[in-house]
DNA sequence: TATCGCTAATTGGTCAGACCATTTTGGTCT
DNA sequence: AGACCAAAATGGTCTGACCAATTAGCGATA
């Protein structure tokens, strides 16, 4: 007991000093951050994650259809040339990703409607002919929970969190190309939740984004709407109106979703069958 | 201050002989979605999954600290009396979760605020005092999902749609006590997600459902204003009126809210602190 | 005392092979 | 056809080993 103490005391300080001091560990999204946004593909950590990788891959394009048997861990070592410890912890990734079910006896595909957020991004990167009509329906999503957080946001931010917000968005500049709206809305976004701090709201903003964020293409917007749009915002923020917030951003998003339903229309058999 | 420390680092006596041993904090969280109802506490299918429900459970109670070092693969395969195989696999769950990240040399902690929703089930089960605000959360972004799917849905629905709508709404009888109106709820967000088929929407719901899902209490409400909540929403479904049944839900929804602020309130110290 | 640099220990990643309990399969018998 | 049973296949568990990279520990240095 009391040599525990005493070794704790010692190895107290290396700690401190040593890690516990920058806590700028924040896991895969920050480091995925910092470097990607320019290679659309997530690179694999390891022998499971990049056979769980191409195994999603194939199931997402439909190589296997839901309800059928994934090849048993035996034949996916033979496939892979690996050992069934990787096998067993790709199939692991697969069935957190909601696109298998693992069961003794075998394990089984499942729908990709019934699988995770997680899917989003992978869905993204491949096929051209869900892109578009996929993208819409994030923009569809995306529009009414920033519309939400920024509603929450106002009923309990401070002068000063008015004022942080407001910032946000002064960064906009209709001149240059390099401030993209998109990536304001997202740091508008982060920053309301941040005063709210809901965190179901923060939880699924983290999955939209890790599985968004340098996947989409850059679209041709009006600056001079985009313009006034931020007006718009910044006059709903410094007065705290969460209406005209509201409204405006749902609006913003509502342009922008018929931009995208025109150019999805342009070139045709690209909508995803409804019904 | 040194003694909240004191856990970490004394090296692998501590894992093997005394600490948290048995107590299990029930936990268990699902991977399965097609047998939902089930109480709190779902059970591990294999002991990957146990060993990752306890750590998760640890980690989420706040047992470590984010930036903190995750006892080593072996560490662990001491504590729990079992082997690296299957420790690892647990690891790579937690890590799928988004509760630690894996790298060579050490697996880390991560944030709460960094994982995904499927750590909302579990957050739900565990300390009463997160319960209250968690709760309210949830509202306030599922109230906002339901009222996007249900617009969504009557810019698309055809007749038929709407009157399968309406008949969900129908099975409310609010002389039984046995019709939940949560559950009906839950009903016409699938039904309606159905129609319009947003992937994204769908996704999300798949999450909060399946986390949510038998891990709220009774609440008490009014059979009366329910009464005309379901009616308003029938109106504004046989009628296609979008707008209507937006209000509605949003308005029925957050009378619910108010209603579980005040409960919260009765039992102080219950909020989360924000900021 | 603080910093640098080297070495040894530790850690995650990979691999091979074995046994078990359960499920699935295929063929037989009724 | 259907019921039944034995054999094969499957996931679950476990052991022990080696590697490359990171990290910790310690002495030398300034």
């Amino acid at each position: 007991m009391g040599s525990e103490c005493v070794a704790f005391e010692v190895k107290k300080r290396d700690w401190l000093t040593g890690e516990s001091q920058g806590l700028t560990w924040v896991g895969r999204a920050m480091n995925q951050s910092l470097h990607d946004s320019a290679s659309k593909a997530d690179s694999p950590k390891n022998r499971a994650e990049e056979i769980a990788f191409i195994l999603r891959d194939e199931i997402l394009i439909g190589q296997y259809r839901a309800g059928e048997r994934l090849p048993s861990e035996r034949d996916l070592v033979a496939r892979f040339n690996s050992n069934r410890g990787a096998v067993r912890e790709a199939t692991k990734i697969l069935s957190e990703l909601g696109l298998v079910s693992i069961q003794p006896g075998g394990a089984r595909i499942v729908a990709v409607e019934q699988a995770t957020l997680a899917v989003l991004g992978p869905l993204l990167d491949m096929r051209e002919e869900v892109r578009p009509q996929l993208v819409i329906e994030f923009v569809e999503v995306f529009s009414a929970l920033v519309a939400l957080s920024a509603r929450l946001a106002m009923s309990q931010a401070t002068e000063q969190e008015r004022h942080q917000l407001a910032a946000i968005l002064d960064r906009f500049d209709p001149e240059t190309e390099s401030t993209d709206i998109r990536s304001i809305m997202a740091e508008f976004m982060q920053a309301s939740i941040d005063i709210h701090n809901n965190l179901v709201l923060r939880l699924i903003g983290n999955g939209l984004r890790s599985q968004i964020m340098g996947r989409l293409d850059q679209t041709t917007s009006d600056r001079a709407s985009d313009r006034a749009f931020i007006d718009a915002m910044r006059e709903g923020v410094l007065s705290s109106n969460a209406d005209l917030l509201a409204t405006t951003v749902i609006r913003h998003f509502d342009e922008a979703r018929n931009r995208l339903i025109e150019q999805a229309e342009i070139s045709p058999s690209s909508l995803r069958s409804k019904r």
